[in-house]
DNA sequence: ACTAGTACAAACCAACTAGTCTGTCTATAA
DNA sequence: TTATAGACAGACTAGTTGGTTTGTACTAGT
């Protein structure tokens, strides 16, 4: 009987596994044995694809988490004819994209921005040059809106864009430490308060 | 030459080294070895006055974190007599009272909050009673606007306090990372746009 | 002044943690 | 078929970590 050999599919396994043991506990929480142990594998495995546990944490930031919320988050965000209502959309439908890990783990871009931006700038700047992707693709969304006579023209959109953004990662965090959906709807609710304010008026 | 014996300094400068240590590092980030040397304690002494990190973590969280959030974020509600006006001042002016630390290491109730919640039940419940003794604080002072005609009736004071909270922690923490008070002025100024839709409307 | 509990210091320890070293099996290309 | 590099396993290690044990000087109560 051969053992089966799959290197592409062994990388995975590891950075699916360090994901998990990262959006529970953090990347100073995370356990190279833990990883292990879930994958099966062996250290000298582990080392042989990630050279260290820091290259490990950049790579489930960059390959996986960073992935994720552009294909989730913020691609959609072009697809939307109102990009108010798209936001909103957005943010109360997630749902069904996420399962219950996001809302009692909160967001892991967010978790390891808060962890790691005092102590790690390498994982301080690339959080910081996505949270900006992120921030321009909101802010571009609302541009469209406002050429379109949607959206009220006085507004600075990238302001606008990175408020939206606070709320949402302040919302998760609320959702997390209070392990409780609710607490998240009636977030979004509020949030919607405050993009009708950025409506254009009709007064002329 | 007598040795300098105060216990109850003693136990206050390890409180203020461990804070400092969690705000930075984190709670499982904390070192005690680096609590020692910050103070010129030995083990021996840091163990006499608290029989275990856990404990020392829950008490820097009770006797420091959270006193300091009562006395400049929570007690200052009851003075104003606009609560909308007044929320926004406490949430600008929070410059002078908390230095540079509170910009660049964040929240330290918030910080805790996402790194603990879901790892350790006894942080998470300290944690959400105080962040619902917060909400309610905002609650009652909207209430208050509420019955002097100021605040909107229509309102549910609970939910708007809830975002609110959920604002300035994601307002912060965005700041944390981009390492950027602008990003924290930008976010105050996007809450501003929210609390005005709060306003009581004088169409009658 | 005596005593007993308090407030520490100093040395020690077991468990853990990231990382290394060596060797072996496997797939692939010549 | 065989040489070579890649993909692992298994054992090991140096350093770290929270925590303990023991001893001692100080201090408050009697």
């Amino acid at each position: 009987m051969k053992t089966e050999r799959n290197p592409e599919n062994t990388r995975h396994r590891i950075l699916q596994a360090a994901f998990q043991e990262m959006h529970k506990h953090g990347y100073q929480g995370m356990r190279i044995d833990r990883i292990l142990t879930k994958t099966g594998l062996k250290k000298g495995a582990l080392y042989h694809h990630f050279s260290s546990k820091q290259v490990l944490g950049y790579a489930v930031l960059e390959e996986r988490i960073q992935k994720r919320i552009t294909a989730l988050w913020i691609d959609p965000l072009t697809s939307f004819a109102d990009p108010l209502e798209g936001i909103h959309t957005l943010f109360t439908e997630l749902e069904n994209d996420w399962d219950d890990a996001f809302f009692s783990l909160g967001c892991p871009l967010n978790n390891l921005a808060q962890e790691m931006s005092p102590i790690d700038d390498g994982f301080r700047k690339r959080i910081q040059n996505f949270f900006k992707f992120w921030q321009k693709a909101i802010a571009d969304a609302l541009k469209k809106g406002q050429r379109q006579g949607i959206v009220d023209s006085s507004i600075n959109t990238e302001n606008c864009a990175l408020f939206i953004l606070a709320s949402i990662e302040g919302a998760l965090g609320m959702t997390k430490n209070h392990q409780d959906k609710e607490v998240y709807y009636i977030c979004s609710r509020e949030l919607e308060r405050y993009l009708n304010t950025l409506k254009a008026t009709y007064t002329h």
